[in-house]
DNA sequence: GAGACCCCCTAACAGCGTTAGGGATGGCTA
DNA sequence: TAGCCATCCCTAACGCTGTTAGGGGGTCTC
């Protein structure tokens, strides 16, 4: 009972005795794999900005020091959280006749997770080049079928590119523009208050689509029509 | 003599006649103008975690709060100046003989402010609607163009956004994977090393490109061939 | 039993965006 | 001319952030 000290967080009394011991409540301790699967669920629920080492580290019953024995910095967890997704597709190669099926097949899983986890798509764009064994992965799965397809070179490089900031794009603006039809309606109006400076947007009516998956397929059909027209030319 | 105070930080001793003031410093008073201006100053010299209200106000000769008389947020003032950039370019519209042309004119000057402006490209993907007036005439010219091609309706929306992705996308893709000879040197080692799990990948010799403008210009050309054979479709 | 290593802890730092509220200035009104 | 009100910048401080310093208990090795 000599031993009980004030604390300044909030005043409040606490006793060495009344001190939470990890040991006593069952947690398992932290592992990188576990801290992974924390972080992905903190993305998922509450959004990156609400990404914190502290709230993360409650989530795992842990002080947020701790995560640094770990992992060297915030930034790291977001990469392996970005690398984790990336591993959650099968990361099968050409199964089908035709290059433009697998092409399909292969952004379509793609896009997939970057909309389960709308978080990511944003991520890559604004770091260092993402490096990690399950990206990497789908890129070669992605090149190898353009390359079995015919293309090479700047061509195939050309052709990746376009591929990936399609997915990637579509995926990010479709995130970043989820709006309730309220703001829907709002911009609308906005639109048509000065539609004489837009005519184009106003006449069609939105500028910030409904039909995400809809412009996505289209989209992709557009470059891949692209792509047969430039092997058509090679060939 | 006698109204020198002690002030807390660091210690030292200002007396009320030290203190600079502004006046005599012919800083001109603040205005939203003058911010922005300098928003896109610290963005272009330092980059975008580098901006910090307090950081900003020194460069203006001004304290972190006062720039809270003239805007909301820190969100803000990067709306303001993604939107702003979009003003650099002038906004003509369709000036050629064929849509082709006036795509690729409209895309490249875009991307020539994004890739002058490095920040810029990766903040639409982040936030809510970009709604501002410039970025908005961007759109309009953009939009306008691809209609007067012949496009209408979702196939409109789709070729806007495959279009808008594609700019967006590769001057983010280039702006975020800038990185040293050195670097390059150790990725392609890494892809080597473990050249038995990205074949294409190691065999290709990079992934991370080092002509940019090539792919961006190439990728167009898919996609640009991808929405003539649409309209050779439909004619 | 000693020592080394692993792994989590407490405490604290500097820096961040933002708010509360004060006070000087200048123009308008009585 | 006196008073008032809006404008616009200031000081002070809040709670939160990522991160570091350093302590100490547990376990495994010799």
């Amino acid at each position: 009972m000599a031993d009980k000290r004030e604390r300044r967080d909030g005043g409040e009394l606490r006793s060495v005795w009344l001190r939470p011991r990890r040991t006593s409540k069952e947690e398992p301790p932290l592992s990188l794999a576990r801290i992974v699967v924390a972080v992905i669920a903190v993305l998922d629920e509450e959004g990156i900005e609400r990404l914190t080492m502290r709230r993360l580290a409650e989530r795992l019953g842990v002080m947020a020091p701790s995560l640094y024995w770990h992992v060297d910095t915030k930034d790291d967890l977001i990469d392996l959280a970005v690398d984790a997704i990336f591993g959650e597709q099968s990361p099968r190669g050409q199964g089908s006749l035709h290059w433009r099926e697998d092409v399909i097949a292969v952004l379509s899983a793609w896009r997939a997770t970057l909309l389960r986890h709308p978080w990511a798509a944003a991520v890559p764009a604004r770091r260092r080049p993402a490096i990690g064994p399950n990206f990497l992965a789908q890129m070669e799965i992605l090149q190898a079928t353009l390359a079995s397809a015919g293309f090479t070179g700047v061509r195939l490089s050309a052709a990746t590119w376009a591929l990936y900031n399609h997915v990637m794009g579509s995926a990010s603006t479709e995130s970043a523009l989820q709006i309730t039809d309220e703001e829907r309606r709002v911009g609308q109006e906005l639109l048509r208050a000065h539609r004489d400076r837009y005519p184009t947007l106003a006449a069609q009516g939105y500028l910030y689509d409904d039909d995400w998956d809809g412009s996505f397929t289209t989209g992709l059909t557009y470059l891949l029509d692209g792509l047969q027209a430039q092997l058509d030319r090679t060939a």
